[in-house]
DNA sequence: CGCTTTTGACCAGCGC
DNA sequence: GCGCTGGTCAAAAGCG
């Protein structure tokens, strides 16, 4: 329960975590694009606001959490993987310098169509009554046939992390896990209490590097944070986003190749969207298909951007 | 007592 | 069409 997504460590970028979120068309797949300063504006969009390293988060962790060390931030596209490769600290990478290789990349994902815009929101309903195949029953189980699930912007993060729950000042209940395939380590699947709030959270660990805890949030708050009304989140020019609740972190931020440049507070503090109104933060799709193409290099190469150097794949100049 | 977590089952999308 | 996998539901159990 305890963490929120707005503010999680290493920021990845919404990715694909798997595969998941298909339903988005081709175009769906759109990427964010972060280049070095788009970063902030896609967190901005997210309701996170960037603070070059003034003032430093109160330290509010309350159970513990762990310093995360930021590994990696991205956008997700609907089809990438998630990075399980080659993160960590120290590392820095967070994917494969290859765009097209899934790995590190993280692609962004934009949220559908933009739908979002009303209420659909994720088709919270997913489960209207009706479908196909199963009695009345478990109305709710089942999603409108026909309709699709719409997804919004999702973002990622890698945090080095001994907990698999970072602290982000949002109160999330469990509404699932599952095993992941090809890792020892089960997702676990979130939903922010806020009954009006559609934000949800997945965490999982990279198989390849147990100490890498991947956060992926969908959608935006619309709402305040639960306790923590100024908790901020920080951002580590070289190796990405340290949550404030992770601050606890910090400790683990000794790492060589992390600091602690830049702080992101959490995006509610101010004018939580409304709930049914989200905004999908989408980057005009790349071009279609291959979404997955952001990528992020992380620490060792992110010195010139923040969080990360997330590049669509034929947007790369660099 | 209320809320959260656990866990098995179900459904949809995707690839073959 | 079939099987696999991800995502979600919801009842039961656990906890404060």
């Amino acid at each position: 329960m305890d963490d929120d997504e707005d503010g999680p460590p290493g920021l990845v970028g919404d990715f694909a975590g798997g595969s998941s979120w298909p339903h988005l068309g081709p175009d769906a797949d759109s990427v964010y694009f972060l280049g070095a300063g788009a970063e902030s504006n896609i967190l901005s969009e997210f309701g996170w606001s960037l603070h070059a390293g003034d003032e430093p988060r109160p330290p509010h962790d309350e159970r513990g959490v762990e310093g995360p060390c930021p590994v990696g931030f991205g956008a997700f596209d609907s089809a990438g993987a998630l990075p399980a490769g080659g993160v960590g600290c120290g590392g820095g990478r967070f994917g494969r310098s290859d765009p097209s290789a899934a790995g590190g990349s993280v692609g962004g994902e934009a949220s559908t169509s933009n739908a979002s815009d009303s209420s659909a929101s994720e088709d919270l309903p997913e489960k209207s009554a009706s479908s196909g195949g199963k009695p009345p029953e478990t109305p709710n189980k089942v999603r409108r046939k026909g309709q699709k699930r719409i997804r919004q912007p999702r973002f990622a993060f890698m945090t080095k992390s001994d907990i698999d729950n970072l602290e982000d000042g949002y109160r999330w209940r469990k509404y699932g896990q599952k095993a992941v395939k090809n890792s020892p380590f089960p997702r676990s699947y979130y939903r922010c209490t806020n009954s009006r709030c559609t934000v949800k959270k997945r965490v999982e660990r990279s198989s390849e590097d147990p100490t890498i805890v991947i956060t992926t949030y969908e959608g935006q708050h619309c709402h305040h944070s639960a306790g923590f009304p100024r908790g901020g989140l920080v951002i580590s020019r070289e190796a990405g986003l340290v949550g404030g609740r992770l601050a606890p972190l910090a400790t683990r931020l000794d790492h060589p190749p992390f600091q602690l440049p830049q702080e992101i507070s959490p995006p509610p503090a101010r004018h939580p969207p409304p709930c049914n109104n989200l905004r999908s933060t989408q980057l005009p799709s790349t071009s279609s298909g291959d979404s997955r193409a952001l990528q992020v290099h992380s620490s060792a190469n992110v010195d010139q951007g923040l969080l990360g150097d997330i590049v669509p794949p034929g947007m790369r100049n660099r």
